[in-house]
DNA sequence: TATATTTGCATCGTGAACGATATAATTTAG
DNA sequence: CTAAATTATATCGTTCACGATGCAAATATA
């Protein structure tokens, strides 16, 4: 018996898994202002620097326009944001947050918190965050495509 | 500025994106031989145990059976496994590794060293790893609904 | 042994991800 | 100044995830 197939030896699995959980995680403290996960991903990239083309959101998110756009087009229809054709570049649609937008900051302000401490366990603490960081930002630039 | 809404300081983030881009990883690698990433995790379990019914599938993977089941259904209309209903159980459908399932294993003996050498860098080694792995379980453990 | 509850699986609808492809605006070359 | 190449975004099709719901088989309870 080899062990390299084996389930529980696998990176790959538990990231995937853990990402899944704590996305659930999120779950009910966004769905409650109708929110999902990818889009709060946008609103944290819109509340850091707002009005950006959505390339940059795409790139700072290390997704794909044909994600984002779609993703984009909702929050439209929700009213949390705005696309509109860029000035010096037609090509480009310039993505701005309403004030409803904005306004869910606020909503969310207990958000991070309260997920942050969901997670807290005996070997992840304060102390060990920043080299859980610094491995998962190790595999991501690894393997980002630039 | 309060910091709790960088992007940079989500561990969700990171999950998320690390999840994504090793799952980008394995794609051409399953990808010629047919198979999605969540694919090849059924075949992991039903390697290590086969014939198992769809529940105990589920679980090992810490998946819902409504995710579960259109899977299998794929990979039955593949010919990589059956569904037939259980003998002492109706209700259960027992999943079961054809010929061909079985074989895929050889063809993709190299896919976990290939996939593992491609994510090791500077923070992620063979020494660091097991603590990686350590904090992920502490993660997934702490949030899964038992 | 009827009836109620639970269990195992399936169906449905929505929202991502993402490869492939399309389209229009901009930039570059000739 | 055109024609070709590039860039920014969008569309399409397939496959997950997952909440909600349905249904039939099995089990528990009265």
């Amino acid at each position: 018996m080899d062990g390299r197939f084996k389930l529980d030896n696998q990176l790959c699995f538990r990231l995937y898994t853990a990402s899944r959980l704590i996305t659930q995680a999120y779950h009910p403290l966004l769905s409650e202002h109708g929110l999902t996960y990818p889009q709060y991903l946008v609103l944290l990239v819109l509340w850091e620097k707002d009005a950006q083309p959505v390339n940059d959101i795409a790139k700072r998110l290390l997704l794909e326009t044909n994600t984002v756009t779609p993703l984009l087009k909702r929050m439209e229809s929700e009213g949390i944001l705005t696309r509109t054709p860029g000035k010096k570049d037609a090509r480009q649609m310039i993505v701005k947050l309403t004030r409803k937008g904005r306004g869910l900051q606020d909503k969310l302000m207990n958000v991070p918190e309260t997920v942050g401490s969901a997670v807290l366990c005996e070997p992840v603490t304060p102390d060990t965050v920043p080299e859980l960081f610094g491995m998962l930002d190790g595999i991501i630039g690894q393997l980002a495509r630039p």
